[in-house]
DNA sequence: GATATACTATACAGTTCTGTATAATATATT
DNA sequence: AATATATTATACAGAACTGTATAGTATATC
């Protein structure tokens, strides 16, 4: 993990990107609204970010980041055995949906408003999709499941059907039968 | 009476557009890319449409309209018993995501292109889920299937889990997991 | 043949966008 | 106090975008 000494401006442009770039939109969201809103200008903008594009890739990196860590910890410090950890993972998932400062999830938006498979946005969008599905199929292995890789498959689906769901519509519900799904999945998994 | 056909020009600005925003994105497609590709002027398209958004309205209603209507069709020639239309809604599916001219479900792509509840475009767009969410509760009822409206939200959240799953990485093989859970799914609820 | 209609060709107004150039100001370091 | 660094302020080049104005051409209908 590269860790970068961050200046006070540098974070906060990030911040504001992101924050921006989920509620109206990335390409609806021009450098100079976040400069305005952050409060700086697009000379200091451009200093750290040397592109748009650059900008946008390393605001998806930091929010899938920022996720996983609070994923990483939710699963660490509340459940011990491993078997436990893949049970408990839509609670924590529904915790985050449910939360008043969700707004969706980076790579789901992203790679729809870049769709081209060779745009790195969209490859980028699509690594963190392929890494968040191995990262439930390890928690699957640990949980000594045989096809891991399918039950992880399954449950990403529902994840990102939630997801999906929740960004059309805030309060939508979905995670909550989306969390039943996942039970049944995850039940039918170990019995065999 | 006179029987008004929509002209052909017309026609083939509104394929040429659901054909480029799904491949480029709708923000990304200008409207004089669309003409050229038409073989138009933006004259005529602005004849037809009166703005972008009207456009890309349309575009939306149409694409979910050819949808439902091949899925209809489908579920009616190839099944005759209500109950067994649910069973084989994911078949139908999968033959959609595999085919070759498969580009991605239009509304989950607008939807995160428009984030802003307050979009019109977003609106469109979180209509077509419900609706589409409401046909499956509908098939679910008719399979005599208690929780129906339940299973229908599991079984949409699949499916656009599965889309998106399609959306990022072509050929993910995605839809064959997510029909193996529905068919889970549907088997646990119409046995309660 | 005259006339309405559909469509093209082209230019352009006005806005917004990314990215840069240039000069001034504040802050920290030596 | 002198100097390097960070940041601001502002203007602007150049491109792309939506939508319109205007004039000309093709085609079908009367």
């Amino acid at each position: 993990m590269y860790t970068r000494i961050m200046s006070a401006l540098r974070e906060k442009i990030l911040n504001t990107a992101t924050d921006l770039f989920q509620t109206r939109g990335i390409n609806s969201t021009g450098v100079d609204t976040i400069v305005a809103v952050a409060g700086t200008t697009k000379m200091t903008l451009y200093k750290y970010f040397h592109t748009k594009e650059g900008l946008i890739l390393e605001v998806l990196n930091k929010s899938q980041q920022d996720f996983q860590s609070w994923l990483d910890n939710k699963l660490n410090t509340n459940t011990k055995a491993p078997a436990d950890k893949i049970k408990q993972l839509f609670d924590f998932i529904e915790e985050w949906i449910t939360s008043p400062s969700f707004l969706g999830m980076g790579f789901i938006k992203a790679s729809a408003e870049f769709p081209n498979e060779e745009n790195p946005i969209h490859q980028l969008s699509s690594k963190q999709s392929r890494e968040f599905r191995q990262f439930i199929s390890k928690l699957a292995s640990e949980a000594k499941i045989k096809d891991a890789d399918g039950l992880a498959l399954q449950l990403s689906l529902l994840f990102e059907g939630a997801v999906q769901a929740e960004q059309m519509k805030r309060g939508s519900g979905a995670i909550k039968y989306a969390k039943k799904a996942a039970k049944l999945l995850i039940d039918g998994a170990i019995s065999q």
